[in-house]
DNA sequence: GATAGTACTTAACGGTGTTAAGTTGAGTGT
DNA sequence: ACACTCAACTTAACACCGTTAAGTACTATC
């Protein structure tokens, strides 16, 4: 094949949407390389030709999603309100991504990331969305919105506050919460008036 | 066997002892069952006789560890020094016990709960825990060291806080956070600003 | 028409959680 | 002393899992 490249590349994409649904629809655990394959009517191997491994499918769809994540979050960043305004869409973007995509979330953010391929992985997924957020402050600082000096601190707290909410309402579900748009509101408002200073 | 009893209680603190001790050094995904029976020289059906299943084997464990979480909380809430600090103090424990047992934490707040089993689960895990939370915000409402209305708003407010930087803190580890304790301190400084009203 | 290479499958390995059925041995009742 | 019961534990197996080595069939090129 000469011009090809279409044929592989319409495979690897089958696999990746088959493997995505039922991911979405029955859980991470309970989604076997058989399953998908057979979903899309081919041999288990055959998923071996495109992906390394299992933990290798999951990734790049989890990538895929989150790349979609960031461009929201970009888009967000370039819009005409103050940079105070952006920051906050930006964070309830985040949750709201988050809740969405439930299970890219936990996997992404709720499962122990291997110390040892922890710095080329954050470089695709986390880190990108996570310089979006460091912009955001940067510019809350420019304006004077914020006052605290060391903008990394601030960022890295504003992400733990918006993860905590979004892994919370995801993972303890019986839970007995308060309204969510009103606990995500909570939690901004608690975020924003604490660290500006 | 009449006065007995403890020969079986014995059996079944080995296999938790075991599990525990594995699950610890090895991560949940990594540790079977057969894995388990063969640390403590029996046979892996063995575990069945004292155990549903993994899944109970496991949150019996997180149960134990839960519940020296839940002493501390409540040990704190009597100390004789005021409601905001015995908050802070209470706040800086959980973080501080996550830390210390990171798979357990893990088991209990990074994978989702099943709705079906969330009511009772609660009950005995997170609620119990929870509840020192909502009486130390409770007392910070009643010395008006809090001024806003909705304690359990304030309360679930700061669960989401102090849960996100636990949990990014345990599963993020490649990215290149401050120094841990800067980052905690910050959260709990914003948090409890944030908060106050 | 032989050659090379792509796309895919067959068959298997070693592992998993879990269960039905069997064994062993100690305590009880007669 | 002998049969019985019952608890504790094991043997053997089932149905799955992720993964790989080897093989097949077809297609494009020389």
């Amino acid at each position: 094949m000469v011009i090809g490249a279409g044929t592989t590349e319409d495979v690897k994409r089958k696999i990746m949407d088959a493997a995505s649904e039922l991911f979405v629809a029955e859980g991470y655990a309970n989604v076997s390389m058989r399953k998908i394959a057979q979903k899309i009517g081919y041999t288990p191997t055959t998923i071996y030709l495109y992906f390394d491994d299992k933990a290798d499918l999951l990734n790049q769809i989890c990538e895929q999603t989150f790349a979609q994540m960031t461009r929201n979050l970009v888009a967000i960043n370039k819009l005409s309100v103050s940079p105070m305004e952006r920051l906050r869409l930006g964070l309830l973007e985040y949750i709201q991504f988050g809740l969405k995509h439930p299970n890219h979330y936990s996997i992404v953010f709720n499962s122990v990331i291997a110390v040892e391929s922890a710095e080329e992985f954050e470089k695709s997924l986390g880190e990108t969305a996570f310089n979006t957020l460091r912009d955001s402050v940067a510019a809350c600082r420019a304006d004077g919105s914020i006052k605290k000096i060391n903008a990394e601190l601030v960022s890295q707290t504003l992400w733990a506050g918006i993860h905590g909410v979004t892994s919370l309402l995801i993972t303890q579900q019986g839970f007995p919460f308060v309204e969510h748009s009103e606990l995500i509101d909570s939690v901004l408002d608690t975020l924003i008036a604490g660290v500006k200073g």
